[in-house]
DNA sequence: CGATAAGTTGATCGCAGTCAAACCGCGTGG
DNA sequence: CCACGCGGTTTGACTGCGATCAACTTATCG
């Protein structure tokens, strides 16, 4: 979170962290009036283009931010440059590692983000007051570790035809979390580069698997980046 | 933990929970005298044999346990039973799915194991008055999900051979935390297949790929299960 | 001993990686 | 307006790593 200092050019209005207050989501739901009150001082309203780095692995920790808006992506890299996206996180998430000096992970976003950025100082001294909000947290970290066990499945197991659908079954269900119609439409937040780097695979192997599932009448696409899929249950069937 | 009743043939002692007090190790750490006390009243200690079923995916919780000794694997299956490990677990981690009707993995001895297991309105009772006992649980949840991204690096991006040598290296830091030295000898506690369900390959490439690194002196080993490390560093630069 | 389970080794195949070329949308400048 | 270049994407031809199928070896135990 370093790079908010000298990002200038983004809008950096101090706000009441109205929004997550007002849809009783993320970490605010769990402050009383005053808490909520003493943290919004605190605060920043902060926007973020896509491909903005957030967060550098290995790198101290000054900020949290409540993910207001958009995708950002938890990503890992080998020596030899090898990467691999190991998280992505949509609001309401809290972004940032609690309780460590610095990050293991380096986080960008993948589409155009809003944040509420938090300092770790007030964060990690009301966490300690509060009981529900590091319950909160918790409960974060646990969903976290369930996805991250679910995603190994998909890694360690699956074929190439049956990742890239997973994938699009996770933005789908994950983008817009409203009422399960069988038809959706999505905008995929992540180029196909960053796709093959979470899904383990190249980007040719992403593109054809993606131009087959297109081919089946699984999936539509416009523009390279628009997806409908009419029937999600089809889909569903392609994970495995 | 449901089988836990009906496994007549293992001793079910009722103990103080003293292993783990005493070394300040796992849960028991975070609780006072009298939380202790009354904490042990409900505790079994309880042995295992290797390939016990602890826990199975999609079951109701009906407790949680404190490793004392041995490696637990965690572990999800697809439909069509294609398997992978998610984790592994080694003393003193705490085994079970904290504020959650049922788990989301299945749990299985992977050698012989003593565990402390606990109730689970037991220990959410405790955990309710006790902050500090919820506060090393979230450690613990934020230590197994950077365990976790690790090793989805290892599944996305790594080969074969590299992947069994981030395998051996997990091991033989893992298994007996003492003080670094270049050598380091230990038993595997997972047979072939578990660690090529770990890895995401086959039986037979693991096989392959811990013969080539016999060949280069890398490691030695003494009836398929005992490995030599005569030097750390060499191994570690075949993780990758 | 023989039976069984676990592990190793060999031969072959196919999926996904690699290398290369074409395609597409888009902004920029002539 | 079109020419041009550029980044992102698609498609094609070929290769190689790891899966598959199969035979064999080794350890364990009745």
């Amino acid at each position: 979170m370093q790079t908010v200092r000298k990002d200038i050019h983004n809008s950096e209005v101090p706000v009441l962290c109205q929004s997550c207050e007002a849809r009783h989501q993320g970490i605010c739901g769990a402050l009383n009036a005053q808490q909520l009150l003493a943290l919004s001082k605190t605060t920043r309203r902060v926007r973020k283009d896509a491909g903005d780095e957030l967060m550098a692995d290995a790198m101290p920790i000054a900020s949290f931010a409540n993910v207001l808006r958009g995708v950002i992506k938890l990503t890992k890299v080998l020596e030899d440059g090898r990467q691999q996206v190991v998280g992505l996180q949509f609001a309401p998430d809290l972004l940032g590692r609690p309780f460590a000096a610095e990050s293991r992970v380096s986080a960008e976003a993948a589409s155009e983000v809003d944040l509420c950025v938090i300092p770790k100082p007030a964060l990690e001294s009301i966490m300690k007051e509060s009981a529900p909000l590091e319950h909160r947290v918790m409960m974060q970290a646990l969903r976290e570790l369930d996805e991250a066990r679910d995603w190994m499945v998909t890694l360690g197991r699956k074929s190439a035809s049956e990742k890239v659908a997973s994938f699009l079954y996770l933005i789908a269900t994950h983008i817009d979390p409203t009422v399960e119609q069988p038809e959706t439409s999505f905008d995929l937040p992540l180029s196909r580069a960053d796709i093959a780097d979470f899904l383990g695979l190249t980007i040719e192997t992403v593109s054809r698997q993606i131009s087959k599932l297109k081919a089946d009448n699984v999936i539509e696409i416009l523009n390279y980046r628009h997806v409908t899929v009419p029937d999600l249950a089809r889909l569903r069937l392609r994970c495995g």
